[in-house]
RNA sequence: GGGGGAUUAGCUCAGCGGGAGAGCACCGCGCUGGCAGCGCGGGGGUCAGGGGUUCAAAUCCCCUAUCCUCCA
């Protein structure tokens, strides 16, 4: 234990903020005091701390988060809830991979965030380095990254003093234990750390490209990193460790970037009006330091899974040394299982399923490496889901989403356990078939065999290897390699690249005039143009013609949000007509007109009559409601897994997205379709209220993931049926909705289903359609619709007798066909040779009638064509005995067929050939004996 | 987002340009003391759907749907 004897300095406690006791007590509520860990930093606990030799204070990972949230909101951040792990409106991102991605719209300027200050526990996934989980300390593809963030308010000198503070004195690390990095040119972030902090100068380093911190164009900027040093013991020996070295030494604990500059398009870097803070650090890394254990998975975030995973194999954890070859030993096993299955707990509570595309197909990645690891440990059997309940212990506290959700996660990964179990066997199959084939030759398996059994079957190469070396066979992995970097390199090449952040700046972030929405009730209002637009300039008027942008200082119009699409309609006033095209919102939150002067001059200050498309609209909140309606049948009839994944409502009909797996089936869209139509019949009144978050909550308000709501909510409520968080137009009552009709259900990606319906007007003329339909057919079959069921069913049957009768009957006639045709064979040199010329008879035809004449004659030639108006067909049968003799069917009709315009070929034994010229058959077909006497001779 | 594959009888699958097949299951007849009993006969198919190429498509090409699988 080196940490005790290189402890050196007692904390100073009382430098311990006086408002600490307020917070404490907050904090102390949130968590039952049987808790093991105390939060008070008093003396009295520091002294029992230090007596057992440990120079810091224990805390829960949960202790952790808490005390960081808590820290920064009593330094005025507003706590934000840890964001879903699918990126919402951001398609550069697979997944948020940190703290500050959820965040990006207010680094860059598309929206301005309700407070200045923000603090976070967000979770993350990473999955780069996915091969190293498991055989390092710190390497994991979920993890939780605490950050505290400043939108042009505080800068690196509270980021820093704030960071010190926490690390010193509320973790209580040992000041002497912390060194940090600076930016070369970073002189500032340097006189802060050595004057005001009083950080020696040998403990602060300067770097270059680590200590920058840029993606692309945008915002960018220094950074600064705190590195905790865990002792000699932990190092990799070298003279020149420090700071930022690969090996486990020098841990960095904590990012501190100073965003300050925008990176032009030219490559060169202007400094930026509102700087921005942006700080991250690893939750697991530091509980592996507070907790004083080696490596992040021996921390309580990890360590229960890895104990239910030895109590499930037996075999237990292998207990840390400091031995390197810990990482490879069995313990890497267990480290790969409790990561990944945490990593694809929390993806499927954000409602991303296995699957063979993006998000789902990593999940499913994920899912098999740690059911390999689990074989690897002895574990035979599906175990994979008993793991998730234990997360939800772990971390369900604090991240809700998987307490709720969990029976359903649990289900999820055991059927993906099943499936897997399933591949493996297959795939063994098929690999024990090839190999079969080389043992005998001695030969080993090649790259391109075992990458098929890889690539098309999933059956990981290792297992080949394994099951080939067991048959003495090796397996070219070289080559195997190669066709997996052609793989790679293919999919790289597809993928275009849109990373980074685009500073957006211009008129519109200047447009701070309020503007308010009175259109839940409104669809007129008398309102003044507080502010107009064009092509991004301020400007004081708009003529006929041309298009722009502008605010109005009250406005009816809804700006498209929550999936309704905006209003239209027009602005009017004097001797000004202005058509509304188009409502966004402004990044100050304020509804954006897009709008085209029709005639005459808008002038800013100007009095208009502003006047939505009542129709539309009214169309609109009908199939916005129903939309409701429909989130609420799914989930009871499909389960609570079903999550909104998107939503389109217009007027004439609306789209709903939503996370299930597999298709629906009939009865279930039925059975969905019916109970909105219930709800619609029974007329419930639409109630809109505002309240704040944790009331709507309480109330059961379905709220979305990743989708930001300030304190105070808006809460739709359709009687006592449908409850959601939401702030579009909506019916008051839902009789108005009038009928609701599912028109489609398709498949739009791995795991998210899509239904489209309409409602009102639209089902109306939805409905008369599929009518006319059945009018239609049911005239063309002479009956009603009531009948047509029937009458198909009868013709059916009927169909299905005349084609039995036409088949004997056609039966009949070939034998009696067949009967006269013998008499024509000819004798060719010995050879039995029939060759007729027919009418109107098909190829299958043709080859029933070969085979009744087969049965007649001795071994023989049979030759038969057919003409059909502008056809011809020939059939070419050729006896075994005959083949011997040098006599070939395919080659016959190959002679045959172009003297009537035609090509053919086929068997020894059978030969078929199609032509067009009908006038040739009787010369061809008297060829014939020539034909074949020709042939014998060659033989 | 980009690849590789699958879809054929109730089930498991073969066939991969030229007569739609096997095993199991099912029905009938006969034999048979047990193990998945045996023999003979039979029914059952829009070869996923749609378009194309070809004299000819289950088979080759394109599109769609569903599923499996790999890569980012």
């Amino acid at each position: 234990m080196g940490l005790a004897v290189i402890r050196v300095v007692p904390r100073d406690n009382a430098l311990v903020p006086v408002g600490m006791g307020a917070f404490l007590r907050v904090a102390s509520a949130a968590r039952p005091p049987s808790n093991a860990f105390a939060l008070k930093p008093s003396l009295s606990d520091a002294d029992s701390k230090s007596l057992e030799g440990s120079p810091m204070k224990s805390l829960s990972g949960a202790q952790i988060r808490n005390l960081y949230k808590q820290f920064f909101a009593e330094r005025g951040h507003l706590v934000f809830p840890s964001a879903s792990l699918v990126p919402r409106d951001d398609p550069t991102l697979l997944w948020i991979n940190a703290g500050m991605a959820p965040l990006k719209p207010y680094f860059d300027g598309r929206e301005i965030p309700e407070k200045p200050r923000i603090v976070s526990s967000q979770k993350c996934i990473r999955t780069n380095d996915i091969e190293n989980v498991g055989h390092t300390a710190r390497h994991q593809t979920f993890f939780e990254m605490l950050g505290n963030f400043s939108f042009g308010d505080y800068f690196k000198q509270d980021a820093i003093a704030w960071a010190w503070d926490f690390l010193t004195r509320y973790l209580e690390f040992s000041p002497e234990r912390l060194s940090v990095t600076v930016h070369v040119e970073d002189d500032e972030a340097y006189e802060l750390w050595n004057k005001n902090v009083g950080l020696p100068s040998e403990r602060i380093f300067r770097g270059t490209e680590d200590n920058f911190w840029e993606i692309g164009e945008g915002p960018c900027g220094p950074c600064s990193e705190i590195f905790y040093d865990r002792g000699e013991e932990y190092g990799c020996g070298s003279e020149t460790c420090q700071p930022g070295c690969d090996c486990d030494r020098f841990l960095e604990v904590w990012n501190l970037v100073f965003t300050q500059y925008n990176k032009e398009p030219d490559g060169s870097y202007t400094p930026l009006p509102k700087r921005n803070i942006d700080t991250g650090m690893g939750l697991e890394r530091v509980a592996s330091i507070l907790q004083d254990v080696p490596n992040n998975f021996e921390t309580d975030l990890f360590r229960p899974l890895m104990d239910e995973t030895s109590r499930l194999c037996g075999v237990p954890y292998p207990e840390s040394s400091s031995d390197a070859s810990h990482h490879t030993s069995k313990a890497a096993d267990f480290k790969i299982i409790a990561d990944h299955i945490r990593t694809v707990t929390f993806a499927i509570g954000d409602g991303v399923l296995p699957g063979n595309e993006g998000r789902s197909y990593i999940i499913r990645r994920l899912l098999r490496r740690a059911v390999r690891s689990g074989k690897r440990l002895g574990i035979e059997k599906p175990f994979l889901h008993g793991l998730v309940p234990i997360v939800d212990e772990i971390m369900g506290e604090d991240y809700p989403d998987i307490r709720e959700k969990r029976e359903f996660i649990m289900r999820v990964v055991r059927l993906e356990e099943e499936r897997f179990h399933e591949t493996l066997s297959e795939g063994e199959a098929l690999l024990m078939r090839v190999l079969e084939g080389l043992t005998e030759t001695g030969q080993s398996l090649s790259g391109e065999d075992a990458f098929r059994l890889y690539d098309t079957y999933g059956f990981p190469i290792d297992i080949t290897e394994e099951i080939a070396a067991e048959q003495g066979v090796t397996v070219d992995r070289e080559a195997f390699e190669r066709e997996l970097d052609a793989q790679r390199e293919r999919a790289r090449n597809a993928r275009q690249t849109a990373e980074g952040m685009n500073a957006l700046r211009g008129a519109l972030e200047n447009l701070t005039t309020k503007s308010q929405f009175v259109g839940y009730h409104d669809f007129e209002a008398q309102s003044v143009v507080t502010a107009l637009v064009r092509d991004g300039v301020e400007v004081q008027e708009l003529k006929a013609g041309e298009e722009g942008e502008l605010l109005l200082d009250k406005t009816p119009f809804y700006a498209q949000s929550g999936g309704q699409i905006a209003d239209r309609g027009t602005l009017s006033g004097d001797g000004v007509t202005v058509l509304v095209e188009d409502v966004s919102k402004a990044p100050h939150g304020q509804n954006l007109h897009h709008v085209r002067i029709e005639s005459g001059v808008l002038l800013r200050g100007q009095h208009v009559l502003a006047k939505v498309d009542k129709s539309l609209r009214q169309d609109t909140t009908k199939n916005h409601t129903a939309t409701h309606l429909l989130h609420k049948a799914l989930r009871e009839v499909l389960g609570t897994h079903v999550a909104q994944a998107g939503s389109l409502v217009e007027p004439e009909r609306l789209r709903f997205d939503f996370s299930h797996f597999g298709p629906v089936h009939d009865d279930e869209l039925r059975e969905v379709e019916r109970r909105v139509n219930e709800a619609i019949w029974r007329d419930d009144v639409v109630e809109i209220f505002e309240t704040d978050l944790d009331k709507a909550k309480a109330l059961g308000a379905m709220a979305l993931f990743g989708e930001k709501y300030g304190n105070r909510v808006r809460v739709v409520k359709a009687g006592d049926y449908s409850i959601e968080l939401c702030g579009g137009c909506h019916v008051t009552s839902t009789g108005q909705i009038g009928m609701f009709c599912i028109t489609a259900e398709t498949g739009i990606g791995s795991g998210v289903r899509r239904i489209e319906a309409v409602t009102g007007k639209g089902a109306y003329l939805y409905v008369k359609e599929r009518e006319a339909l059945l009018a239609e057919a049911a005239s063309q079959l002479k009956t009603n619709p009531a009948e047509l069921p029937a009458r198909i069913s009868r013709l059916q049957e009927e169909m299905q007798k005349q084609r039995s009768e036409l088949e004997s009957a056609t039966a009949r006639l070939h034998k009696n066909r067949a009967g006269e045709l013998v008499r024509d064979v000819q004798d060719v040199g010995g050879i039995p040779v029939l060759s007729a010329s027919l009418k109107d008879l098909s190829a299958p035809e043709m080859r029933n009638l070969v085979d009744q004449l087969k049965v007649l004659l001795p071994p023989s030639i049979i030759v038969l064509a057919s003409a059909t108006s502008d056809k011809v067909a020939w059939v070419v049968s050729v006896a075994p005995e005959l083949q011997k003799r040098g006599l070939h069917a395919g080659e016959l009709v190959k002679r045959l067929a172009p003297m009537t315009g035609g090509k053919g070929g086929g068997r020894a034994d059978m030969a078929q050939a199609g032509g067009n010229d009908v006038g040739g058959i009787s010369k061809a077909v008297a060829e014939v004996p020539r034909l074949v006497k020709e042939a014998a001779a060659d033989a």
